[in-house]
DNA sequence: CGTCTGGTTGATCTAGATCAACAGGAGTGG
DNA sequence: CCACTCCTGTTGATCTAGATCAACCAGACG
């Protein structure tokens, strides 16, 4: 699944023009070479802790992490997750707080962190990177307005068939058979805690989905066999 | 309520130490002294519309300003409220994006909206008035995500204590016998729906606040007798 | 006066939580 | 190789927070 890790460069990094990094030059990608370290991940292990001081951020190049957040109460929530190319932890950095929430790999991931300092330093050399991380609050602000009126205005089914077509618009694939499909990359509970269910309920829901036909459900993967009926669901325009 | 509204003056402007303008130099100020239009505004006026483009900034002198969300399916919701010394507006702004949601003035303001142009030239030449921003949607998305994490978990309950306690915590005062007291700055409606509730529910939950002792109403104040219990059923710190 | 808006109350219904049991791997260790 | 435990997921039974529908009331206001 992972291929050549040790040798790594960011100058060749499939997934730099999806980055922050996207418009260095060579010399300052060399900067950001020196800074960083990249390894292997599994699932479970944490990049960081919700309350840690930020000392750098997280450049994932391949696999999923996941943002989760827990309240006074001890609740957990997923609030969001970052795929390849994603840059995690960046905004306790800028912001020179601690870490708003913790950073959980959720499926095998290679990861490079890449020091504070040298970023620093990048920030103010080059204004192109801040203007970066600028986009990234503004998109990561407004996902989360609408997940929020989401939660505030729409039943947990609706949440989760919206959650489906996100990862279906990601990594959706057709089958032999032409089907639009999906490997969710989440366990059930996750996706609960995403959507703000608990693990019975997304059960439940899976089953009469698949009575009602618009999916079918095979361990993790997901078959939307009536593409029409959800997106009808979901307002169409989602 | 609103005093001598025609002259004033960013220099004299009373709550210009909380905004984005609090370390511009006399010229800069000079700047956005002639790039502004004040007025007052009243109860549902609406400083933008969802997916407008934006052409400028706003800043609350007076008053209270509430961001409304409005869903594909026509759910609405409140996002956020913005009280004096808040600019609002700015996110489309810089991210060179239609806004997300509209701006609708809620309770009577005096409210000053800067040109695009003069804040573009501002923006180059002070980068602290950037750094102000970048705090500023810093402070917002983590807000959002608070607020979004809340609605995952927590019942109407909880979330309309929280609400009120937020009032509290920026216009409480203790009345004439030390009460703890608040005046709500809106219509059961509109907290519905910073909630995700219906009004009605919202009626019923304010009597059974009331006989369960926690906190008396009468019209929009709220008289908090029982801080603790208040306090305890938020999980203590909030 | 009628009409509107904001708010309250009642009766009813249901989505989803909760509690509890159970089933199928996947290790792990003797 | 079997026994045991851990983990993920499923199902059943029950309960309840909160939505929904409908009526109604008090001010405000032209």
């Amino acid at each position: 699944m992972m291929d050549n890790k040790a040798s790594h460069k960011c100058a060749t990094c499939p997934t730099r023009h999806k980055t922050e990094w996207r418009d260095l030059t060579i010399q300052e990608l060399a900067v950001v070479e020196q800074a960083k370290h990249a390894r292997e991940y599994v699932p479970g292990e944490v990049l960081f802790h919700q309350g840690d001081n930020s000392d750098g951020v997280y450049c994932v190049q391949e696999g999923l992490v996941g943002a989760r957040y827990i309240d006074v109460d001890g609740h957990s929530v997923l609030l969001r997750l970052s795929s390849a190319g994603t840059t995690v932890g960046y905004r306790a950095f800028l912001a020179k707080q601690p870490h708003g929430s913790s950073a959980e790999v959720l499926s095998p991931s290679f990861i490079c962190f890449i020091e504070g300092a040298a970023l620093s330093r990048l920030l103010v050399s080059n204004p192109q990177v801040g203007e970066r991380f600028l986009e990234h609050v503004v998109k990561d602000i407004g996902d989360t307005e609408n997940l929020y009126a989401r939660s505030l205005t729409s039943s947990i089914k609706a949440r989760f068939l919206h959650a489906i077509m996100v990862f279906y618009k990601q990594q959706g694939y057709r089958d032999e058979s032409g089907n639009p499909t999906v490997k969710l990359p989440l366990k059930r509970s996750d996706i609960a805690e995403m959507i703000g269910a608990q693990p019975e309920s997304i059960s439940r829901l899976v089953r009469s989905l698949q009575t009602e036909g618009l999916m079918q459900f095979e361990g993790r993967k997901v078959f939307i066999s009536n593409m029409d009926a959800v997106l009808l669901e979901l307002g169409v325009t989602m």
